[in-house]
RNA sequence: GCGGGGGUUGCCAAGCAUGGCCAAAGGCGUAGGCCUGAGGCGCCUAUCCCAUAGGGGUUCGUGGGUUCAAAUCCCACCCCCCGCACCA
């Protein structure tokens, strides 16, 4: 329905010319400062982010409501590569590029021209996306918008970096990258044509000494089991080197001389020579000073690492195969000049203890699995296995020296520690598998110089950072361990590199902070933009000495203002702004942030603010799929935020999404959903404007008593989950539960022209109005109210009007339609005659006193009776008192506990009343006529003697 | 591999922390009926199996266990999603 849309768009001018998100501080008003982390303009927004931003306006509308003074600002992102690369592709004219961009992103033909400038495809994709927020009605104050490279937000990131570097949260060191040597650039995950997702991994190198000033480094993962060797491998086909190393003569592979050289070692390479000139030649064990022999090994792969491994045959099963191989063949050593008995000779060392091996685990694998030889795919399945095991559950025999019965997991490190202190190991990095660059040349592992980092191993901080966490409230509240570890895995975090948009380090030339490292507390910065702004604040007016005046309070305003030019009131309402909404109440993205950006977030905070800054809560929600699928813009299911609002309409998008998931659930975008939502809403318009329309009869009734006090536990339910940003369960019962307890009414009542609907229904909007505040605001005003719903009270709920008599006769009548429902499905009988036969007074004295007893402990029968015997009322019926009570006790169980405790209370239901009173209702329902007795009442019509089964709340029933 | 989150009745998804109110909410889908000129929308009813009287049986990834009682607790296993860093 077109009227829904062109409604959204009335609503959201209305809000903006009443200016009534536009949030100043107010000492007298509760604050509530929200936020969503600001998106990256290299694209237009889409509905993953609609989501998590229709969660956050979900709360920020909910707690306006509450009477807090809700600031919800916007921003974008505009730091680092990936836009310039963007705009470098268009540029260059990439046609499938340019294609995604007007078939995904819908830029009209002439724009994507001048996207070769990265500045205007932000800007372009900035006004998009700022078109799109306020056409979903995201409730933002829009005056303290910004973007990453204004010059006075750069002031302060220079303001956050020199006051991190003060308190020593930065250090200088080097950093092991993947590079692409053509580009002279890292080559990220998306610049990558082979190789997604691959690493530098750090070998171990053993220096095993060929001479007396002869190393040949053999690199390792597995640095423990120098204790078990028993030769070298050298492919004997293979180019080696001799290299002065920094202060040292390295044998290696050609192949890892130049590696080296990108990793900050000095290299010359004094001669180039084959790999068989080694074999046959001896070197020592620099541990245990043993000699071994170099044996040709034609599986050494001399472009990964050194080129030079070495050999434990007990425990690795390649070493073992390889072995076994040779000593095979005499003839093969014959021909490198070994003695075939030395090789026959050669024994596996055992060094390494494992549950369900003997003393040579890879010799038992390797018959086990009946691995022939090392070319057998299975020898790397029997490597892994076996790595893992004694890994995880392996114990250091006594050869192992001061290692010996320590468990390899915990003294693997300690022992790399030992060995590089003693010099008898060093490291290299090296990638685990082959990695193209998207310009098509391989890429190897460089070691970055000069990095500058955020020191996050930082023992302290990361106590205090678990501090804060400790401190806030995580919605859901299983992401909080996640957080925990994220804490624990941080390492060291490069935060400058030397291309893309960003703020330029204040004290490192050729350095750009980094997009993760600038986005950490900006919140501080809506604060005071909105001043900025205002008064047309220049950037070298944001000295360090006021942005330490605003955010530290240090020094003196007015020595401060004459300084900088800028007016002292000024200045001081920057302070107090930043005062007033600081901490930062509530901030929301989807889980895919928790491990840098939301733990970053945390941890600045603590760097650079008292305790009384500190954020006190973020919240984690899934990531969206579409249609069952990750959302790519390659897999052509990409959905903007713009065309869903288009097609969908503001509120049926929102309300689709947040009805999709909660917690960490990833949410499914079902274009399917999405329309049916959008039905739901117009009828949910429809359904409204009937009860605004026809609401005349002014009654007070039962059925308008039970809607009134079911509401109250309707806001009581929407008002709890919203509160723990369970947003799903919130809108499902605000928008589904009420409108079936609408229903109910209505079609007990038989009509719906009653006031206590419209009542009703004003209450009903308001809790509906945090998800779907167009359609809301729109009957809102058609119940003549001239405020906005947007800033309208929310409900609390009123004890006064909870009635659980009220309830009760409902629940009764429910019961009744059930119990009869299923007879009528067990006997197949269409009825014409339908009776009832209400359960005797004394019945419900009993079932009240087993209510009342269950609620604390078990029941006992025995103790029941005694004070049922008691009874004066009960006297009459006393036999069959016993078997009754027993019966009720079963029965008690099936009672939520709820409702056990308010049936007493009421003492009794007229049931036969109440049944009376629904006489109607229960004809139409069951198309037949209905009687009502009671099961005490002489005069009923009982052929079938019926009457004596009844129990409270199920009457017995007879069906003709 | 490591870490985090999950696997529920045709689908999506509650419930599981505090075992019994659970054959298991809600929505979708499906079937029947009403409404309509016919649609769509809306409304009502049904939707694990069996049952001529309100009852019984079998279900909550798989296999064990604890218990009078388990979707819920414990153990093992299988499967899915997310993150693992210089990149937003």
């Amino acid at each position: 329905m077109e009227f829904l849309k062109q409604n959204e768009e009335k609503w959201q001018k209305r809000w903006e010319n009443a200016k009534i998100f536009e949030a100043n501080p107010d000492p007298s008003k509760k604050k509530f400062f929200i936020t969503f982390p600001y998106p990256y303009m290299n694209g237009p927004l889409h509905v993953g982010h609609t989501f998590t931003a229709s969660r956050v306006d979900a709360y920020a509308r909910f707690k306006r409501m509450q009477g807090y003074n809700v600031l919800f600002p916007w921003a974008w992102h505009w730091t680092g590569q990936p836009l310039a690369g963007a705009s470098e592709r268009v540029a260059k004219d990439d046609k499938e590029f340019i294609n995604v961009l007007k078939e995904v992103d819908g830029v009209p033909e002439e724009e994507i021209k001048k996207f070769a400038d990265p500045l205007y495809m932000a800007t372009y994709y900035t006004n998009e996306g700022r078109d799109s927020v306020k056409r979903a009605g995201f409730s933002v104050d829009w005056r303290r918008e910004f973007n990453t490279i204004m010059p006075t937000y750069q002031k302060f990131i220079e303001w956050q970096y020199e006051s991190l570097k003060e308190k020593g949260y930065v250090s200088k060191g080097t950093h092991p990258v993947v590079w692409c040597p053509k580009c002279q650039s890292p080559t990220g995950d998306h610049d990558r044509q082979v190789g997604e997702g691959v690493t530098p991994e750090e070998y171990t190198l053993i220096k095993f000494k060929l001479d007396n000033e002869t190393y040949l480094p053999a690199a390792t993962f597995r640095p423990e089991t120098i204790y078990g060797v028993t030769n070298i491998w050298i492919n004997p086909d293979a180019t080696y080197v001799e290299a002065q190393v920094d202060n040292e003569k390295w044998v290696i592979s050609e192949k890892a001389a130049e590696k080296l050289k990108e990793q900050g070692r000095v290299v010359s390479t004094k001669r180039t020579f084959r790999g068989r000139e080694l074999v046959g030649k001896t070197f020592e064990n620099p541990i245990t000073k043993d000699r071994f022999l170099i044996l040709p090994g034609w599986f050494v792969d001399s472009t990964q690492a050194t080129g030079v491994v070495y050999s434990v045959p007990a425990h690795a099963p390649y070493d073992w195969l390889a072995l076994k191989d040779l000593q095979e063949k005499p003839e093969t050593l014959r021909e490198f000049g070994i003695d075939p008995k030395a090789v026959k000779k050669i024994k596996p060392i055992s060094l390494i203890k494992v549950e369900d091996f003997g003393d040579f685990p890879a010799i038992e694998l390797v018959e086990q699995m009946k691995i022939k030889d090392q070319h057998d795919p299975k020898a790397e399945e029997a490597t892994k296995l076996l790595y893992k095991k004694e890994f995880h559950g392996g114990i250091l025999k006594e050869n192992c020296m001061q290692y010996a019965g320590k468990m390899v997991s915990e003294v693997k490190d300690i022992l790399i520690r030992d060995f590089r202190k003693q010099r008898t190991a060093d490291s290299m990095y090296d990638l685990p598998q082959s990695v193209i660059c998207r310009c098509l040349t391989p890429c190897i592992v460089k070691v970055l110089q000069d990095q500058w980092f955020l020191t996050y191993t930082d023992p302290e901080w990361k106590e205090k950072t678990k501090e804060a966490l400790g401190k806030m409230a995580i919605y859901p509240e299983t992401a909080t361990q996640w957080f925990l570890t994220v804490i624990d895995w941080l390492k060291e975090w490069a935060c400058a590199r030397t291309t893309g948009f960003g703020t330029p380090l204040p004290w490192g030339k050729g350095w750009i902070i980094e997009t993760l490292s600038d986005s950490t507390v900006y919140m501080a910065f809506y604060t005071i933009n909105k001043h900025i702004r205002q008064y047309n604040i220049k950037p070298e007016a944001l000295t360090k000495e006021v942005l330490n005046y605003i955010f530290c309070e240090k020094g003196n305003a007015n020595k401060i203002a004459s300084k900088t030019g800028l007016n002292g009131e000024i200045l001081d309402a920057m302070r107090k702004e930043f005062a007033y909404w600081y901490p930062v109440d509530l901030r929301v993205s989807a889980k895919e942030l928790v491990p840098n950006h939301l733990t970053f977030f945390i941890f600045h905070h603590v760097a650079l603010f008292p305790e009384r800054q500190w954020p006190k809560a973020i919240g984690v929600n899934g990531m969206l799929m579409i249609e069952g699928k990750q959302m790519h813009k390659s897999k052509g299911n990409f959905v903007t935020m713009k065309n869903a609002i288009e097609e969908y309409g503001a509120d049926a998008t929102r309300c689709a999404l947040l009805l999709a998931a909660e917690g960490m659930d990833d949410p499914d975008w079902r274009s399917e959903n999405v329309k049916d939502m959008q039905n739901k809403l117009e009828s949910f318009y429809k359904f409204a404007k009937d009860i605004i329309k026809n609401a005349k009869d002014k009654e007070n009734g039962h059925l308008e008593k039970w809607l009134m006090s079911i509401l109250q536990h309707r806001i009581s339910e929407v008002t709890e989950n919203l509160e723990q940003m369970k947003t799903r369960t919130a809108l499902e019962i605000a928008l589904f539960e009420t409108w079936n307890d609408f229903r109910w009414y209505i079609r007990r009542k038989g009509e719906k022209e009653s006031e206590t609907l419209k009542e009703a229904l004003k209450t009903w909007l308001k809790l509906l109005a945090p998800f779907a505040p167009h359609v809301c605001e729109e009957l809102w005003s058609e119940i003549q109210e001239k405020t906005f719903i947007s800033t309208a009270e929310w409900p609390k709920p009123s004890k006064k009007q909870v009635d659980i008599y009220a309830e009760e006769q409902e629940n009764l009548i429910k019961e009744v339609i059930e119990d009869t429902l299923n007879v009528l499905k067990a006997t197949k009988i269409t009825p014409k005659k339908i009776f009832y036969y209400t359960a005797a007074p004394w019945k419900w004295i009993v079932y009240c006193n087993v209510l009342e007893k269950s609620k604390s402990r078990e029941v006992k029968l025995n103790e029941i009776m005694k004070e049922l015997a008691a009874n004066e009322d009960l006297k009459k019926h006393l036999k069959e008192v016993a078997g009754f009570a027993s019966k009720m006790v079963k029965e008690v169980g099936k009672i939520p506990e709820k409702r056990r405790e308010n049936i007493p209370t009421m003492k009794t239901l007229n049931e036969e009343e109440v049944i009376k009173d629904a006489k109607d209702f229960l004809m139409q329902r069951f198309n037949a006529q209905i009687s009502v007795y009671s099961e005490e009442d002489a005069k009923r019509y009982d052929p079938k003697n019926k009457a004596s089964v009844s129990m409270p709340y199920r009457p017995a029933i007879y069906i003709e």
